[in-house]
DNA sequence: AGCCGCGATGACAGCCGCTGACATCAACCT
DNA sequence: AGGTTGATGTCAGCGGCTGTCATCGCGGCT
């Protein structure tokens, strides 16, 4: 409780702050410059200024330090369903859930083509991708069905919810002219409600 | 051209026949019996009579020795997309599509069974589980187009026909007194039908 | 004030998945 | 007979990832 328990001496703890941070910044400068498969984790642990080790203690892989979000986003859109009046159909629920994100994705448009256009080119990086979207598909079935939808209804949603998310999010980011988000989701569930009614 | 070029050895050629299948014999006895982690490449090869360089002539990577049928059958369900009558709406073409694989699975249910608790017990065969599915709905979109349907309509299908075949599989699979593989689809796929609807 | 456990990091050794380069040798072609 | 091809072997090496032990500031406890 004394005053200036505080050094002004930007080495205030044992070691620099964020680490973590330090580290996704050190992995996308990387990748983006010299291509995923050029990178070593070693490379990137040194621009961070720490050891390789610590990076494996962050990061389950060399991959999944681009993927920290999805996590998070996972989450927010379980509680979302969750809490969800009772009466909602299918569809409302897929809508609400979908709209947690579209705040974050609007605030951070530029951030997610950086990361896009790394994923993008390379297959492992895709493929981990893909591994994320069926994380979230598997978190939307078990929060459905612990609203009491029955199988195989809720899993019919996640994978609907998923697809829709999915495919609309991918044209946000391809369109030069971002359209509003959620609009693009409304209107990418109806499409699929006129698909599936054929 | 002369005759009895041929000798009754059994070792006829320079090697023993069949290098693939031995190692995918190989491979799934070992991941059973220990744990897919818990085997070296080596191992594999050492049981199939061959070195663990030749593993991976044949096979991309550890995993996809479990993986070997997912490309044909995703040239099939593509073929079949491409052949169907200009006429049938989406939800027609993924019926005639996913009929392709009933007889193969129904044939070979016990070693599906198998396989599939194999990958089961393993986060990264799971993994690539789902990135074989994603192909899939990559395989099918592309055939969708080339046929004429516009986007997003063939996303869409694309990832409904993919829903519907992983959701009617599963129960399938997970059924011990399986049903008719292909009633089960057309079943799932009302299900859907009725899910979009509301 | 002194002690102590905790937690983040470093240092180091080692396994194993995976690749490139070159050698071998039966089968086949001409 | 000689040249080509194609499946395999051999060997060396990189790099992702892990286990283990050491370090040491901090915060709490006595």
């Amino acid at each position: 409780m004394s005053a200036a328990v505080i050094s002004y001496h930007p080495e205030v703890s044992r070691w620099e702050p964020n680490a973590r941070g330090r580290l996704v910044e050190a992995a996308q400068e990387l990748y983006l410059e010299r291509g995923y498969d050029q990178v070593t984790v070693a490379e990137i642990a040194q621009r961070a200024g720490l050891t390789e080790r610590t990076f494996f203690r962050h990061f389950a892989d060399k991959r999944e330090v681009l993927f920290g979000g999805a996590r998070e986003l996972q989450e927010q859109v379980a509680a979302v369903i969750r809490a969800a009046p009772e009466s909602a159909t299918p569809t409302e629920l897929i809508e609400t859930a979908l709209a947690v994100s579209t705040k974050a994705f609007t605030e951070n448009r530029a951030q997610l083509l950086r990361r896009g256009q790394i994923v993008a080119a390379n297959p492992e990086l895709r493929e981990r991708e893909v591994v994320k979207g069926a994380a979230m598909v598997a978190a939307m079935t078990t929060a459905l069905r612990e609203r009491g939808l029955p199988e195989p209804a809720a899993s019919l949603t996640a994978e609907l919810g998923s697809a829709v998310f999915r495919i609309a999010t991918g044209r946000w980011l391809a369109d030069p002219e971002p359209p509003d988000l959620s609009a693009l989701i409304k209107e990418t569930l109806a499409e699929l409600k006129a698909v599936a009614a054929r």
